[in-house]
RNA sequence: GCCCCCAUCGUCUAGAGGCCUAGGACGCCACCCUUUCAAGGUGGAGAUCAGGGGUUCGAAUCCCCUUGGGGGCACCA
């Protein structure tokens, strides 16, 4: 019988969560529950100096945020982790490497080395000089015991190097089929512990991926070619070696590997900028991977039933965020209104912190304008543009786009008064919109204006915007007092500018 | 420099030898709807399938070469 899978996200505490990590986790995520496997999560923290505990929050926040969520590691950051292989942060994991690196050393795959920083400098600067590829020249790689000993007196600290040996190293990759190396090209012996004793990468993900019982490690293609590394720990260790699948890239406008420096790479931006979950999840899994079909917007659970990491695509894919805009927006229509309610509150809220609005909506306020402001939000934080001018005291009209372009300022002054006795003429119990549009209409066909220039300079009076929802729905929200204030004001406004 | 990977509209992609005069989506343009902005609808521009050789009756699909792009070569992960 074949077990069922296990596969894993392996972070690294060392930044905010990436888009690229998101992925990646995301692909782990789906060919677990496609398959009825095991997913987990293991923290890799050895790069202490850069490790932080909000790192590590950051990234546990925004895979759960994502709803990614795990079977086996830690939940939450700086907290013990459930699961029957733990403990799933490497830090917490030293005794095993040490035991792993005693056993390759036992065995002679790998030996002390010596070497200073200066030294290696100096080799590497030679080599390109040369213009020959870096790699360690191996000069610790037969010492004797007694050369040994004389380096220990000098009170130099011995890294450890694995025996990288030669021959070719094949695997079959599940995404991009049979590839080889020449151990020669793998740049010689490297490093697995450091002078001081830690662990390096390439030797806790071995270990852990084989202590873990991962049977698939699905990553980024950036690791392709560390992968000969790793079998060969593998190998050396005496573990079987996992199948591998290596990912497409997600690339930058210019096509490189997706930055920092060029693009918006750390997911709790977009989270920041009212992006939802269902949109970014959507998005991503099409990066790199698609149905077949010409479907395309899936939740996560219809995208868990069609994956297939064969079908995942080979090359690089540039992160196009206009195509994400879209879905998002397709997303949020989707939503519930008392969902979209609750996820629009944290940017309401944080509007009103900015000082850009002067009260908060109360539920009913926002469940009354949502169906006229759902498809004109293309992302939650688009809200305090959208319909900020609703929760305001008052509104900043600027009079030069007051009177509309086939209009003076008399003929606009006279519209607003015009339109206020129209509107005061609706009664408190009446106003609605379908209440407020004929008689709107009739006065400007009475007065011989088009309705559009008409309600154009009512709009921006009232909202001080020439883009909102519709008009009526807009006054209607604002309420009848509120609305003749307004006017009342441009109106003034306009007399006196 | 060395090794490895990749290559269909600007972008994400469909396409696994004939169904392709290459389909869809985003974006763009036009029109419709319309009080603005959106959303929605319809239509359009946009790819000699990187180039060149083969294989085949037939190639975007298979093979080779070239070119281009990317990734990796740390006591980072």
């Amino acid at each position: 019988m074949t077990d069922s899978p296990r596969v894993r996200i392996a972070p690294s505490p060392t930044g905010p969560l990436h888009i690229g990590t998101a992925r990646t986790a995301l692909f782990n995520y789906l060919f677990a529950r496609h398959t009825g496997g095991t997913f987990v999560l293991r923290l890799e923290d050895t790069d202490q100096a850069r490790s932080s505990i909000a790192y590590e929050k950051d990234i546990l926040d925004g895979l759960h945020w994502l709803g990614l969520t795990w079977d086996e590691g830690p939940e939450v950051a700086g907290e013990g982790a459930r699961g029957p292989h733990g403990p799933y942060r490497q830090m917490e994991r030293l005794p095993l490497y040490a035991a792993a690196a005693d056993r390759l050393l036992a065995a002679d795959m790998a030996y002390r080395c010596y070497c200073t920083a200066e030294e290696l400098d100096a080799d590497r600067k030679a080599q390109e000089a040369a213009k020959l590829p870096p790699r360690y020249v191996g000069r610790c790689a037969a010492l004797t015991a007694d050369e040994r000993a004389a380096r220990e007196a000098e009170g130099r600290r011995a890294a450890v190097r694995f025996r990288v040996g030669d021959g070719l190293v094949a695997f079959d990759d599940i995404v991009r089929g049979h590839v080889e190396f020449d151990a020669a090209n793998l740049g010689g012996d490297f490093v697995i512990v450091r002078g001081d004793g830690s662990p390096l990468y390439h030797f806790t993900v071995v270990v852990d991926d084989a202590a873990m019982q991962i049977s698939h490690v699905i990553r980024g293609e950036d690791h392709l070619s560390n992968t000969p590394k790793h079998i060969l720990l593998f190998r050396a260790l005496g573990y079987p070696e996992p199948r591998f699948a290596h990912l497409p890239l997600i690339l930058n406008a210019d096509r490189t590997k997706m930055s920092k420096r060029k693009s918006q790479t750390a997911i709790a931006d977009y989270i920041a900028e009212g992006f939802i979950r269902e949109a970014l999840v959507n998005y991503l899994a099409l990066l790199g991977w698609a149905t077949g079909t010409e479907e395309e917007v899936l939740s996560i659970d219809e995208i868990v039933e069609r994956f297939d990491l064969d079908s995942v695509h080979k090359g690089g894919a540039v992160f196009d965020r206009e195509r994400l805009e879209w879905l998002n927006g397709q997303w949020i229509r989707r939503l519930a209104p008392d969902d979209l309610i609750e996820r629009l509150r944290p940017f309401i809220e944080a509007e009103h912190v900015a000082g850009r609005i002067d009260w908060i909506p109360s539920d009913d306020e926002l469940r009354a304008i949502l169906p006229v402001v759902r498809e004109r939000l293309p992302t939650l934080g688009s809200i305090g543009d959208l319909a900020g001018f609703l929760w305001v005291r008052s509104v900043a009209v600027d009079t030069a786009v007051l009177v509309p372009k086939r209009w003076d300022p008399a003929t606009t002054r006279d519209g607003l008064t015009a339109a206020r006795s129209t509107i005061a003429a609706v009664g408190e119990v009446a106003f609605e919109a379908d209440e407020l549009e004929p008689p709107l209409r009739a006065l400007a066909e009475a007065r011989g204006w088009k309705a559009g220039d008409l309600f154009m300079a009512i709009r921006v009076a009232v909202t001080g915007r020439t883009a909102t929802p519709p008009l009526f729905d807009t006054i209607v929200a604002l309420g009848r007092e509120r609305t003749l204030e307004r006017l009342d004001r441009a109106t003034e406004a306009l007399a006196s500018g």
